[in-house]
DNA sequence: CATGAATGAGTGTTCATTCAT
DNA sequence: TATGAATGAACACTCATTCAT
């Protein structure tokens, strides 16, 4: 039943599709491996949701793996560092708490990735975003000994604060606004780092 | 994965002893679901490891997700409101980085859980265990106002502190002992709870 | 914690307990293998029926097959060839209908096995039943020509009542007592057997 | 058993062919489930009998169940109720007696289905159709009193027949048709339904 | 190029049965 | 002897993936 039409459409037009095609595979990706995890999301879910043929995911990706790990590189965490360096770790909180990640499952993006943590390569991805996102940053923001370590432990609390907000749910935290936790956020911030921190963002 | 060690171990004497393979599922199963999450770990894969047969796990302990709530349930939660208030904190922190959970693949269950979070009653029951065992102790603590908020602040910052060290294993957290955090605990603490707080446990 | 009483106990008593057990597997297989039919019955629900063992079924009577076997051999159909000749096909269907066959679920044994009759030596040991019990007697009894035919005819009567009440359970035959049909069975029984039969037992 | 033939049959021309995999798999299942009843047959013993792998089940049929009530729904119950209502009776047993059902193993597929009787839902559908295609056809040809009862009687003679031709295999019934039966066949239905009945049909 | 039929390894779970104590 | 721990084959069913058309 192959018509003309079919033979006639320009190149451009399927390149379009094809893209619009790996772009909502990506989007159903990145939604069910945050809210389910790897293992208990199938290809045919993600295919399903996309509403596409499964097969095209090995025909556009490769593998289940390497969709999730298209899926999860993140779209670029924003520009963290341009602003002034007193409100870096607000803007870190923001991210954590403000931002909008739909798109994640209503997630921060390493704390959805943790739920996949049990292979041994997704843990080497958070850490390396961790550590070049957040400790290295704040790091170089630290005033005295042990800076490292002040830097992880930073780092720690805003982890647990996505962790809380979003997988364990608790009462106080999922409702709060970046706001909300500004006085908090400078005292801790200024502690850990030893040098006079806002909590606000602009 | 690492099933010599447990295969090899008395492999004679334990035959036909209904509560010693009780005892090495339950072990096994700690481990694999706490290294490599539920959907990960098969019971064959925890049977090998126990070096039984797989249907004993439905014999003794009905289904896999029955096992799975048997083995990630903490032996014991220890006694963390034991001892002066001021150094409950503290408690926590070493609870985290300092207590042998090598059972759970050196972590702590908490975190090891999340790997399994993708299921909604894995969801609740590491909720109720924050709530429980952090928040409303911590809450409890807090003067002033806020004390919820600030209380779950807190938490997140152990359950941070526990995932950093563990999952992502960033270089000085996952070398730390609670000795080195103590002036830091005690510096977040006292700032978080308007109280002062101790970094050290006796 | 063995005593002198197990000791002591006599040979007499064991053998009879021994004869209890049996006796109740029997009851418990013969419910099960009559409602269920042989495979969708396990050892473990006739031990569990039985509150025993599963184990004592394969010591006492070797295997699930020869258990249900031993269980589905009538325990004598009664003395059909007692009483008025006239009379046999009534006291045949009140073998049916009116006989209370608890013990097999509320059917004929003969029903009770059909559900079992994918396996070729339950089918065998129907046929030999139904030649033996039915169809010779009503031969016997017919007269002219065809005889053979005329008493299988009858004989599939009186099955097919058997399924109708009990499988398929239709609303009329489901209720009805041997004095309900008497008038049936004497027309029927007549015409096929081709001499006067009567519908009533004494 | 007899799974050569089977796999014999075409094995090249009908790959990729969903609709031929399909027929297939009904056709195989179809006489598995009427031979050996549906706890006795596995998924995997359908798929070897029509040459192709058993998760083609899944994807065509959705469950071993669905397969079984689309295998086990008749084809076409013929058209009993077309031709002299005084026939009608003959028009059933040659139903049972002289259609080719060798699809169902050789037997009436009712008769087949009792084998499966075990569950609820078979013995309902058994149920069902026993009572719309035979007893209340039956009854509304009867005539005065008692005329459920009375087609009620006539349907279990009518079952019982395939019961003994295929399952017990009497000698005379087995090798039966339905001229062999008219005479007794006009005699029975007339008796029971109160009116003149023929035993040919045509 | 793309659809979808096909595959085979793997899942949790139940089974009848055996064997050690 | 009898209890119950142990077994291994089988079950229905799902998975990621391949390959023919």
């Amino acid at each position: 039943m192959s018509t003309v039409d079919d033979l006639a459409r320009e190149p451009a037009l399927q390149k379009r599709d094809r893209e619009a095609t790996r772009a909502r595979l990506l989007e159903a990706a990145r939604l069910r491996f945050a809210r389910e995890g790897y293992d208990a999301t199938s290809v045919r879910d993600i295919a399903g949701d996309a509403g596409v043929d499964a097969t095209l995911i090995f025909r556009y990706f490769g593998s289940k793996k390497q969709l999730f790990d298209q899926a999860t590189t993140a779209d670029s965490p924003a520009d963290l560092l341009a602003g002034p360096p007193e409100e870096l770790v607000a803007r870190m909180v923001r991210t954590v708490v403000d931002h909008d990640w739909t798109a994640y499952g209503g997630e921060h993006p390493l704390v959805a990735m943790l739920r996949s943590s049990a292979h041994e390569d997704t843990r080497l991805r958070i850490r390396e975003e961790v550590c070049h996102t957040y400790v290295d940053a704040l790091r170089d923001l630290a005033e005295g000994e042990d800076t490292a370590l002040r830097a992880e432990l930073l780092s720690a609390w805003m982890v647990g604060i996505g962790i809380l907000r979003s997988v364990v749910a608790t009462p106080a935290l999922s409702e709060a606004r970046t706001s909300d936790l500004a006085p908090h956020i400078a005292t801790v911030a200024t502690a850990l780092l030893g040098r006079p921190m806002s909590g606000n963002t602009d």
